[in-house]
DNA sequence: TGTACATCAGTGAACGCGCGTTCACTGATGTAC
DNA sequence: TGTACATCAGTGAACGCGCGTTCACTGATGTAC
């Protein structure tokens, strides 16, 4: 009687839980499209197919949905990026580096809502530690690509400094005036390129 | 006759860019003080001692405002960072871009804004153009410092990647969580040398 | 098998607020004759 | 010197809109007896 009811209470969970990824789809397919201050809930609301009001049975407010929406494409990012370095037989910067910024030329809503919620710096504590825990992990990758090209110091350092640099590549031309966005494609690509390079140059100084 | 006319004309004129620059002086103050989208038309009016109505006698709407701020904050970068240049006997990276990282923590009106303009991409297309011209200035003094270093490469290109860098690290870890503003102000400067060290290493690398 | 009740997803309409912006107006100063 | 007029900075109050969120409700499904 009891087993019956915690399986079938279960069931309803996971069913809640798909719910909440129905909405949460909804809201990055918006976020994609257009610029971030410009979705409301009453968007995510008709892209999911459900009213306003609806949305406050899975999310108690919007940040909360914005921050699980975070999470959730940073946990594809880290996967992506992993699975671009586990591909290569010897782990090359360049080419990691570049898959990465590639994504996130294509997926820029990850890309989005990080500048924001990085820039108004207003998360709740707790959602932001979750956030914080899967950008950790995105440092563990590269920390890995770093140990494996034989820098023996401070890899975690050089880990961050590379994070940003290529947050800062996309950032600072993400919207470069009267060019095309195949354009501005290319040259984040040469400027990755750069940098990667540069950050080879130093971690082969550091194991010299 | 119209001599005299003209002269007080220009007065008048002159007055009144003083007055619009009490009013950008004001949005500054107040972007210093908090978020960039927490900063209204009223706010910016009390602060400088006005009216709401009274901005529009300068501005013809919000974003004219932001971006006319926007463009004297870049200008005074570009002037504190070819101070800092030209105060150095040898350019060395190290010392400029630690300057301007620094003079961004502190003032980091610019950035904020910078940030937002880019992320939103919601400028028109003449202001835009006009903040450009300063961007590029800006690149200018990087590219002078590339050079004297001995780069013979494209430039250009490698002053953006060291701009991007420079701004993915403050963005990065604008408000890093539960840190000290001491702490991530050490932790820039720690990621602004790893990265200093490697454009210096890839330039020579270039010369040689 | 039937009935009373609990649970919960979902909703349309409204609330309340804050925002950018405009309106109709005042009051001071300069100009023309 | 006085008067009619133009110019312009400045304003309080309001407009209109869009937003996040809440309210009171419906309807379906499962549960207990």
């Amino acid at each position: 009687m009891s087993s019956k009811n915690s399986t079938l209470t279960k069931l309803r969970e996971n069913e809640r839980e798909i719910r909440k990824d129905l909405i949460i789809d909804a809201a990055i397919r918006l976020f994609a499209a257009k610029p971030f201050d410009r979705v409301g809930m009453r968007d995510i609301a008709s892209e999911a197919g459900l009213s306003p009001a609806s949305i406050y049975r899975y999310f108690s407010n919007r940040d909360e949905l914005f921050v699980e929406a975070l999470c959730r494409e940073s946990k594809i990012i880290e996967q992506e990026i992993r699975r671009a370095k586990d591909s290569e037989s010897e782990a090359s910067i360049e080419k990691i580096a570049s898959t990465f910024v590639d994504y996130l030329i294509e997926h820029d809503t990850f890309f989005k809502m990080m500048t924001y919620f990085m820039i108004t710096g207003r998360i709740a504590e707790d959602t932001l530690e979750k956030f914080n825990e899967t950008e950790r992990k995105l440092l563990d990758v590269f920390d890995d690509i770093f140990e494996n090209l034989g820098a023996k110091g401070p890899v975690r350092l050089t880990s961050h400094a590379f994070f940003a640099t290529l947050n800062g590549i996309l950032i600072t031309f993400h919207n470069y005036p009267g060019r095309s966005s195949e354009d501005t494609r290319k040259h984040m690509h040469r400027l990755v390129d750069i940098v990667s390079r540069a950050f080879k140059d130093t971690s082969a100084a550091i194991t010299r």
